[in-house]
DNA sequence: ATTTAGCACTCAAGTTCTTAGAGTGCTAAT
DNA sequence: ATTAGCACTCTAAGAACTTGAGTGCTAAAT
């Protein structure tokens, strides 16, 4: 018996724990759920289903004669069973695309700027993963000499990122031949290459050859790498708001975990599925983080996940309004990503 | 008498002074500076001497009963005269070279990476400016088509630095038209622009007349825009380890204030002279930080100022040190943007 | 004319003690 | 099953006290 489901009572009593703690940040006692719980009952009732509530982990109090506060377990269940949430939250997206119009052009500022809004409207952490390169979808390569001796390779995706490199030769390469490498390089035609070589001067061949190696080679170093991520993230100072985190000790080994990138790593590895993620508390998987929450999810290109978007923030955190805020930027990147946004007839990327 | 310039004396105890606190993060006394003093005095002299230092506004105390810590122009005058500085560490310089020996090979990564190194070895936020766009320096514009009608401008400065924007068209524009449009780019050659129309096909010319318009558009853009910069920022976990810190309400302006970018801006913009810049307190111009300071360098294309590089700490931050990393840092990246700095040697951009 | 010893005084910071109040669990009555 | 009542617990906030580092001043010593 003590092991079923909770009765509904139960659920909206410890609804009524979450949100409350949520909302003050102090245990909260059978007094305060008298009026937030929907049932008509008298503190004693409350008591009772709270020590309840306790003994099955989903609440504990910080001390003896103090109120409750949600264990990790409670959260769960609150964020599993008993958040009721909107998917998109219009009001968040059209001041993104506002954000955005306002002479973005780049992809690159445009991920900053999703950090940065999201950040500001959740007053929490955010986090954008952002690709270097995507393994699988198309791309342009051009080499530009860049004075003397210098190629930069710049390696263009189809859904406009770009990565560049440096390559250095010897040999002094001509506009002419420099043209004709971007056009092999992208055509990977062996017998095309022949026939180039056929064309040149004797002294050319050999700075030509080399370099079609080493740009080939670059290449092929990039698309074995496994997949690098950038790391855009923003309002780390809005942790130092949060009460539980007044403690100046805690929140610098926090805050140096998050300048670390292996840290997303680890957090974000949890990837799977087509839904929005919500880790809490060690789920997060590193103890500087225990007494925090992500909240995240993947944005796509085409099907393939490409990057994370996520807030981080206390345990204490608005769920409600994390969820449908990441989910509606996962949204947002992705379409902006696959070209599907409209973003230009609405300006965003037009000149 | 009172006006004229410090007795030998006095500077060293001030020199003590500042010294100690820096080391000490407390109040110094009278006490504790006859050991650090060179001269052989009773606590009591120095009680003297600081009383005169005190009344001149080089010290303070911080209440009636303490020990007396260096005011903003005690700072001054320690870091204009009392301070012996070497201007290179090579044994950062030669930790530096190392960071970027390993396999980066992109200029952003490279100072991504020198920002990174900066904060770690000083143990304080260190800042990278970067510029986006160089006046003044050569660089080559390439139209990519990135699917469908839209077309990624990228503009690659000589030193490496690649900017990009999107540019959308209603026509499609065959591979052949874009070859031509970025000859055409890149030798502003009116009278060749004619002969290319004149060999389109009709139906052609419009959409590649009015690409290349936009593109020109984008371009003067570009160079009519004030220089921007961007902003690599490491280490601001590093302040809560300071104790003058402690208090959680003035490190969160001071974090929030250094997540805006206007901040650097103003910073910055005393950027007069060759010379390594040090600002303290209030010198930095803005309220949030006049419990900082700021140690600062431009580094250079040729003669031109393109970047900033600094660290940003208490007031009580180790200014010897300060000053030589960041002099080393603004001559490495100086000499990484002009491409005389051997690194192909050495194997950084080397493939 | 400096320098120094001596002394009375000040003040922050740490310690202990006290108090007030919020909240609990239990028992007995509804 | 619910609730009123009550004794109990424990934190947080404040008051009172102590300690010690450090000062400024005066008068003696160099």
């Amino acid at each position: 018996m003590s092991e079923g489901i909770l009765t509904a009572r139960r659920k909206n009593i410890l609804n009524a724990v979450v949100e409350s703690y949520i909302g003050s940040a102090r245990p909260v006692g059978s007094r305060a759920l008298v009026q937030r719980c929907q049932y008509n009952l008298s503190p004693a009732t409350i008591r009772n289903e709270m020590a309840e509530l306790e003994s099955r982990g989903y609440i504990t109090q910080p001390h003896t004669s103090a109120g409750r506060i949600p264990t990790d377990k409670g959260y769960r269940f609150y964020v599993d069973h008993l958040l009721k949430i909107e998917k998109i939250d219009k009001f968040f997206l059209s001041r993104l695309n506002r954000e955005y119009r306002s002479r973005r052009r780049t992809l690159e500022e445009i991920i900053r700027e999703t950090s940065k809004a999201l950040a500001s409207v959740t007053h929490h952490t955010a986090v954008v993963l952002a690709p270097q390169f995507v393994k699988g979808s198309p791309s342009r390569v051009e080499l530009v000499a860049t004075g003397g001796k210098r190629f930069l390779m710049l390696l263009v995706s189809n859904f406009g990122l770009v990565e560049d490199k440096f390559i250095q030769v010897e040999e002094q390469i001509s506009g002419k031949e420099l043209r004709k490498l971007n056009e092999l390089l992208n055509n990977q035609d062996r017998e095309a290459l022949k026939e180039s070589l056929l064309g040149l001067k004797k002294e050319s061949k050999e700075g030509f050859s080399r370099l079609y190696r080493k740009a080939q080679r670059v290449l092929r170093e990039i698309h074995n790498e496994k997949d690098r991520k950038k790391v855009y993230m923003d309002g780390t100072s809005f942790f130092l708001d949060e009460p539980e985190f007044k403690d100046g000790e805690k929140i610098g080994v926090l805050l140096r975990s998050l300048e670390q990138e292996e840290t997303f790593e680890r957090i974000f590895k949890s990837t799977a599925g087509d839904e929005i993620k919500v880790l809490i508390g060690r789920e997060c998987g590193c103890k500087e983080m225990k007494e925090c929450s992500v909240v995240f999810a993947s944005y796509r290109l085409g099907e393939k996940p490409i990057g994370k978007v996520g807030v981080i923030g206390p345990k204490r955190m608005d769920y409600r309004q994390a969820v449908t805020l990441v989910s509606s930027t996962a949204k947002r990147l992705s379409s902006i990503f696959n070209h599907l946004d409209g973003v230009g007839k609405e300006g965003v990327h037009q000149v």
